[in-house]
RNA sequence: GGUUCCGUAGCUCAGUUGGAUAGAGCAACAGCCUUCUAAGCUGUGGGUCGAGCGUUCGAGUCGCUCCGGAAUCACCA
């Protein structure tokens, strides 16, 4: 409708004055409700070229936008709002389309549509992943979603961090402490397993460097020096050079926690398309720096190390090989960046990584521009805040680390106790249940992230993260329940039928409203692909749930006596219904059919 | 110190490319179930949009300067 309405006044501008109308000029938005109109046309942009004063241009384009679209009714002007009216029987007709589009709002991709290539997740295979990953997770697969529901054709990927000094500790941590012990003997999930032998490691070297201070080191080298670090390292050199035993162990460990992260993304809901292997990568990585280096790109010092001069760009000299000859994180990410290209020569290669790394991002890009990959362009780095719990930063010192599987499992259980408190859910099977509760949960808590704008740092309050009122995923998902209730009851009874051909009919202004929001959504997505924003979608979900819930109330659905008006507001509670699931699928919740 | 990001109601957050009198939820208080699910709906109170200056018809939004907070500037990942 806005859409209509720009090109309206754009050619009202051409036809009455003789001028060209810059898109931004035409600023079409909704009227403010103590305003008598439905959208309104700030005209002072235009005043410029109609070389009038604002009212009187208003009042001129008011008058052609009547004459010449048969949608809008009438108008007035206020200072230099041109408020238009839209003829209610519009909404009606409006409706219909909407209505009648078997995927409205969804754009299918073309022969034009560009590839996106997303990374998210990323996680280092020595812990279990926590509340942190949770965001980038729910983001990373949000994104993909509306990216993909903006037309676009999508690859999500996930870099696994397999390789590195921090994978070694943990290797060492179990080979010297374990005695052989595994998840199975244990019955500990294989992530956990492994993570606790992190930990065990990061204990035992600080008892050891703690001994080197008390023998008179240095506390800022006692740490680098005390004998598990520099066993650690040698491993590493091992490693990277293919020593037959470690790489078996590495693999035996690994493979605990990839099944252990299934278990998570499962439980999330997570999925991608492609997994790489740090440990695949990296090599690749070593390849084109050392290929750079001889180009004359880089810089190697005497001690061997190689090295990107950024300072033209006002960065830093940075790694990019270690004396030894072994990667670092940043060569790594060259290679998959290069290797990626080259499966999928995307448009777009968007990284969901916090913004702690915003810094090795910047490198990245200029790094790989500097080497000649002019695709390098394409490459952005999707930012976004930490999760701060109310007393502060998780500290994993400190045992204030959130996992994700006891936070997944703690949400199921609240939903579960709620719905048991609030007598939901009689008559139901034990599986139907859970599905349900599990549903509500999960939705709970990724609404919950996702409505916040990802750039800000967030506060995880674990109270208000499991409250189902007022602007929560559940709210949205009972509005949609509700909604599946009464066209169920529609289709038993026979009573109304939205399919059914109606005679016009005039809507009242609280469906006006909710028509209204529908009519935005088909815009909404693609803005929320352009500004790469799940909290776009979250937050019109809720104004959309939020205004039909209004409607719900004031009028009755089935119990209307009209027939027309009954069709009528079946076919807008299926179309919400629609919506919402879309809306919710955008950000990866689930639709419960009842709850 | 350099760079980047953030600062809106007691709390958690919205606020489109600058537009009219800054909005929700939570918490508090007061109401609404004989009617399609009350996880809902209605109402009341709550604000120097961190501060100042500037740009302009108009600034929460743009620019500059300060204040406060976060991240980063590793031969960690």
């Amino acid at each position: 409708m806005e859409k209509l309405l720009r090109s309206g006044v754009k050619e009202a501008v051409k036809t009455i004055y003789g001028a060209d109308a810059d898109d931004d000029m035409l600023q079409v938005q909704k009227t403010r409700k103590e305003f008598e109109g439905d959208y309104t046309l700030v005209v002072f942009p235009l005043s410029k070229l109609s070389r009038r004063g604002p009212e009187q241009t208003a009042g001129e384009i008011g008058e052609y936008l009547v004459r010449t679209i048969d949608a809008v009714s009438g108008y007035n002007v206020i200072k230099g709002f041109l408020n238009l009216v839209i003829a209610p029987a519009e909404w009606d007709r409006r409706l219909s389309v909407m209505h009648a589009e078997s995927d409205y709002g969804f754009t299918k991709p073309g022969p034009e549509s560009e590839t996106v290539v997303i990374e998210y997740s990323s996680p280092n295979t020595n812990k279990p992943l926590h509340l942190g990953h949770i965001r980038n997770n729910l983001l990373g697969y949000s994104l993909s979603r509306i990216f993909a529901a903006a037309g676009n054709i999508v690859i999500r990927t996930n870099i696994v961090n397999d390789r590195g000094i921090h994978i070694c500790k943990s290797m060492l941590a179990w080979q010297k402490y374990s005695g052989g012990r595994t998840p199975e003997s244990e019955g500990i999930k294989g992530d956990h397993f492994v993570g606790d032998y992190y930990v065990l490691f990061e204990k035992k070297l600080k008892e050891q460097a703690e001994e080197l201070i008390a023998a008179g080191s240095e506390p800022e080298t006692a740490r680098d020096n005390a004998p598990l670090m520099q066993e650690a390292r040698q491993m590493l050199v091992k490693w990277e050079a293919g020593d037959p035993g470690t790489v078996k162990l590495w693999q035996m460990m690994n493979s605990w926690v990839y099944e252990g992260f299934d278990v998570t993304y499962r439980a999330l809901g997570v999925e991608f398309d492609r997994i790489y292997y740090e440990s695949d990568t990296y090599k690749v990585g070593r390849e084109i720096v050392l290929r750079s280096l001889e180009e004359g790109h880089l810089i190697r010092k005497e001690d061997g190390s190689v090295w990107i001069d950024l300072t033209d760009d006002k960065l830093d000299q940075k790694l990019l090989l270690r004396s030894d000859g072994t990667a670092v994180y940043m060569t790594q990410d060259l290679g998959t960046a290069v290797i990626r290209y080259n499966d999928y020569h995307f448009d777009h290669h968007i990284y969901v990584v916090g913004n702690e790394q915003n810094y090795h991002f910047q490198v990245l890009t200029l790094a790989l521009k500097r080497m000649g990959y002019e695709w390098a362009e394409g490459l952005h780095h999707f930012s976004y805040g930490m999760v701060e719990l109310p007393e502060g930063k998780m500290k994993s010192r400190e045992g204030t680390v959130v996992d994700a599987d006891d936070l997944v499992e703690e949400m199921t259980a609240t939903a579960t106790a709620m719905s048991q408190e609030l007598g939901k859910l009689t008559g139901y099977s034990e599986d139907e249940k859970q599905n349900i509760c599990r549903q509500i949960g999960l939705g709970a808590l990724k609404y919950y992230i996702l409505k916040v704008d990802p750039k800000k740092n967030m506060t995880f309050n674990p109270r208000e993260s499991i409250d189902f009122n007022g602007n929560t995923g559940p709210f949205i998902q009972y509005t949609y329940a509700r909604i599946r209730s009464v066209l169920k009851k529609a289709e038993e009874t026979g009573i109304a039928d939205a399919s059914e051909v109606t005679g016009i009919v005039i809507p009242n202004p609280k469906e006006i409203s909710v028509i209204k929001l529908l009519d935005d959504f088909h815009p909404l997505v693609i803005e929320a692909a352009r500004e790469m924003s799940p909290a776009l979608i979250a937050n019109y979900c809720y104004e959309l749930a939020r205004e039909f819930n209004q409607f719900y109330h004031d009028f009755s659905i089935l119990g209307e006596e009209n027939k027309d008006i009954r069709n009528f507001r079946l076919r807008l509670s299926e179309l919400t219904g629609r919506i919402l699931e879309k809306g919710l699928w955008l950000l990866g919740i689930e639709a419960p059919e009842r709850m």
